[in-house]
DNA sequence: TCTGGGGTCCTAGGACCC
DNA sequence: TCTGGGGTCCTAGGACCC
């Protein structure tokens, strides 16, 4: 038996905590670069703004309405995120923290879930602020099922009893199923299949064969026999990539070339931090895809490393060799990054006769990351990433909140 | 003027091996 | 006139997730 405990519209929730006036009123959370509305409150919604809508469409209600817009705040987000796993670890004996604001509990041996499933969202709630709702079923799938269904004003649902089950699942439309995304929608809807017990009662061998492994496996879910385990330790990351979209197009490839080595380095910090060694190294750059008028590139080039290593100074000159020559003169490139594949333990990785296994100053990187960590992030680094305040490449971000909870001269008392 | 940033898994087809 | 069978690995594309 699961329970899934998830944070109702997270990161607004978040900006809500330390600002109290953006209680009762309408909220969203903007995408990096303030592009678009990626968490609404329930106000949000209620004025029909949609998930992913860019922000300059949303001008008028925040001039009519009273609409609130903040810029992402993902170091606010991590913290508050972590808050909420650690209750959940004191009161739920496994636990799967799935995404920043949703985790996985094993209800084995809990007998009375509902009273604990309603403990436990008290709870949260009241020690960290965040509202949330908590969904229970026999597999992964219908949890989180269950927990869609909670969300609109239950708060608690369990779907253990089958009578309660097919009730719910009646209703419940198959694109918001785990696992059943617009496209595979569309075409069960062209098969008469637009409920999950529609879903859950079609032939499987039809299912198996039209849409393969991945939906079977989610119809024998919603039938009640569990394929997709709790996984309490997150398997090792496979690749890691860094990339941003930038304020402005940038036509100069040098201005690119710090970009990249900027993200060439936080992904080797986000590398050591997983404890791993990364072999390939990819970079791209991308040009507004948006303005089809202007001339167009979308270049991309990868290379394997000679020896495996999580040393900046190493991913960022070979990001710097794969970038010469990438770039056309005349483009404004809006977006770009890097990314770190085949990635393994340092102690898996096997040597030849002539190069090392692992490359790279060990000391020279826990020392850099030791000052980053002390002092805060991008304290010390590498001089290719051009080291500017305001790069012209640099996010746009004009609605930050401040870090109340990580970083001590954002604390709203030391302003008065 | 303005449209995010991460990830994973599955499948099919081709290259290549003995 | 004739050209097997079985296997692995890699890649691209498509689908999904938050």
């Amino acid at each position: 038996m699961f329970a899934l405990v998830d944070g109702n519209n997270f990161y607004a929730s978040c900006e809500r905590i330390f600002q109290p006036r953006l209680r009762g009123v309408p909220l969203v959370v903007l995408s990096n670069n303030d592009g678009c509305a990626i968490a609404r409150t329930a106000e949000a919604k209620a004025l029909g703004i949609k998930m992913g809508q860019p922000a300059h469409e949303l001008k008028l209600l925040v001039k009519h309405q009273g609409l609130q817009m903040r810029s992402a705040n993902f170091a606010l987000y991590g913290d508050i995120s972590a808050r909420v796993v650690g209750i959940l670890r004191d009161e739920a004996p496994r636990v799967e923290v799935y995404s920043i604001d949703e985790s996985f509990l094993d209800m084995t041996g809990i007998r009375d879930r509902e009273a604990f499933a309603h403990r436990l969202r008290n709870k949260v709630h009241r020690w960290t602020g965040i509202p949330n709702c908590i969904g229970i079923g026999p597999t992964k799938t219908l949890a989180k099922a269950a927990n869609r269904a909670a969300k609109s004003g239950a708060g608690v649902i369990d779907l253990s009893d089958e009578t309660r089950r097919t009730e719910v699942l009646a209703t419940f439309p198959t694109t918001e199923l785990w696992g059943v995304g617009g496209r595979w929608g569309l075409r069960l809807a062209n098969m008469g299949i637009t409920t999950a017990a529609q879903l859950r009662d079609a032939p499987p061998d039809t299912i198996l064969g039209e849409f393969g492994v991945t939906l079977a496996r989610t119809q024998r879910e919603l039938q009640g026999h569990p394929c997709i385990e709790l996984e309490e330790v997150a398997p090792d990351k496979q690749q890691i990539m860094v990339s941003r979209s930038f304020a402005e197009r940038v036509e100069d490839h040098a201005a690119v070339g710090q970009a990249l080595a900027t993200f060439a380095v936080r992904a080797c910090e986000k590398l050591r931090r997983d404890g791993l060694v990364t072999g390939a190294v990819g970079i791209f750059a991308l040009s507004d895809r948006f303005r089809a008028e202007l001339p167009q590139h979308a270049p991309s080039r990868s290379i394997n490393m000679p020896s495996a290593t999580d040393d900046s100074r190493l991913v960022a000159s070979v990001v710097a060799q794969l970038l010469r020559g990438m770039l056309k003169p005349g483009i404004g490139y809006k977006k770009a990054g890097v990314t770190l594949m085949d990635l393994s333990r340092p102690e898996q990785r096997q040597g030849d006769l002539f190069t090392p296994a692992v490359a790279g100053n060990a000391a020279l990187m826990a020392t850099l990351d030791g000052i980053n960590r002390k002092f805060g992030r991008g304290v010390a680094g590498l001089g290719a990433t051009g080291w500017k305040t305001r790069p012209d490449w640099g996010m746009r971000q004009n609605l930050l909140s401040p870090n109340y909870t990580t970083r001590a001269a954002d604390l709203p008392l030391l302003h008065c």
